[in-house]
DNA sequence: TCCAAAGCCGAATAATCATTCATATACTGC
DNA sequence: GCAGTATATGAATGATTATTCGGCTTTGGA
């Protein structure tokens, strides 16, 4: 598996004029859409390029080759995600753990479903990235979040927190996949929503250690 | 989004001598080789014959198409995989909801252990097939199994069961791929199965209903 | 031993793709 | 309005790809 190197993955030019950030924000839509309608492996740069109203030359004025541009648009979405979920953690911290659970899967399904066209095309795009460096980090900075935000309940701890973060997350996020891969239908989400409060609530209660009330 | 019709994916000729059956063996063997080494996207005919030290010719003699081949490679791992689910399924019928938890969870991970390689290529197929057909087959026929299942547990039962069997495969699903494209390292699959028992049995245990025994 | 069927080969073909570059247009400050 | 820079163009290039087909080799049986 050849590698790009991730220097190379960097954008050719930051845009100045306004006209030019208009152009990389059509290419980058243009990069999810065409991911919905063809599919990842009939992502090309000429498809991509007609859907966004711009010459192929142009692409290449602002990416030096087609994994730039993918590492771009994978990048963009998911820090959006993991601020987003890091955000929504600091808003629970240190509540009890009935609330972190809510709060945690409604603000995980929150952001998917405020853009679900990038949720799905994202999961179409991991296959022709040349790295997994993207996902890989994202896992991470996501279990560390979790794992920061339970260890914060005050009602309970847990054994194993890394483990216990890392399956929920996956796990939360292979429900959602699927949903989201049967078109995410909107009874299908709020079935979605209650059997993932379910689920996630079912393995933290199992999981959990009462913490004995050691008062200030 | 062109799918390709499913009569045109049928093999084109069945081998009768014994060496092409070997043949036919080696392609499919080699086309799990070079998703795992290259990738999905780099999953071409010349690379397929390659590894399996045929000609592109060969292949082409039993197979229309490329898409014939990666449906027909795709199509024995996924019935492999419904056949096995099922057949635990039924060991493990009427059984309590305990047993029948921990039995599921087993089997769905044993299988999926007992061919790594498969497991992991067939991650990375997935966008390259032009219809969703087996995957969405595949998941109806898990479902169905894991209803059943579930509704045999004599001591207790469940609302919205289709939702749950749904909830619980693709939580379990999520999971264990994270795993195998973290390398499915034996510490971390024994991890994995550990914390998809806790994960199952919380979330059943907080779904279920008391049955009330009522005894004949 | 011989032959028809089964199996195999791989150069040739036509399509598609990523990437380049010489040229043309639009904008900004003056 | 002008000069210089930023931005946009798209035909041309070379690589890679899926698929074909005419000829070759092996096999199983008579």
């Amino acid at each position: 598996m050849k590698t790009t190197h991730p220097e190379t993955l960097r954008p050719r030019k930051t845009p100045t004029q306004a006209r030019s950030a208009a152009t990389v924000g059509a290419i980058f839509e243009a990069t999810i859409q065409v991911l919905l309608t063809d599919g990842g492996h009939r992502l090309t740069t000429t498809r991509v390029a007609e859907r966004a109203g711009v010459s192929v030359g142009t692409m290449y004025q602002y990416f030096p080759h087609k994994q730039a541009l993918m590492y771009a648009v994978v990048h963009q979405h998911l820090t959006m995600f993991v601020d987003e979920f890091e955000a929504a953690c600091f808003r629970h911290w240190n509540e009890p753990i009935a609330n972190i659970t809510q709060g945690m899967v409604t603000a995980f399904l929150d952001i998917k479903i405020r853009h679900p066209d990038v949720t799905r095309a994202l999961y179409k795009i991991a296959d022709e990235l040349d790295t997994d460096e993207l996902r890989f980090g994202t896992a991470k900075s996501l279990q560390t979040a979790c794992v920061s935000l339970l260890g914060s309940a005050p009602d309970v701890t847990f054994e194993n927190l890394p483990d216990i973060a890392f399956t929920l997350l996956t796990a939360m996020n292979g429900t959602t996949r699927a949903v989201f891969e049967f078109g995410a239908e909107p009874e299908m989400v709020k079935m979605l929503h209650i059997q993932l409060l379910a689920l996630c609530r079912g393995y933290l209660d199992i999981s959990a250690v009462q913490r004995s009330n050691v008062s200030h």
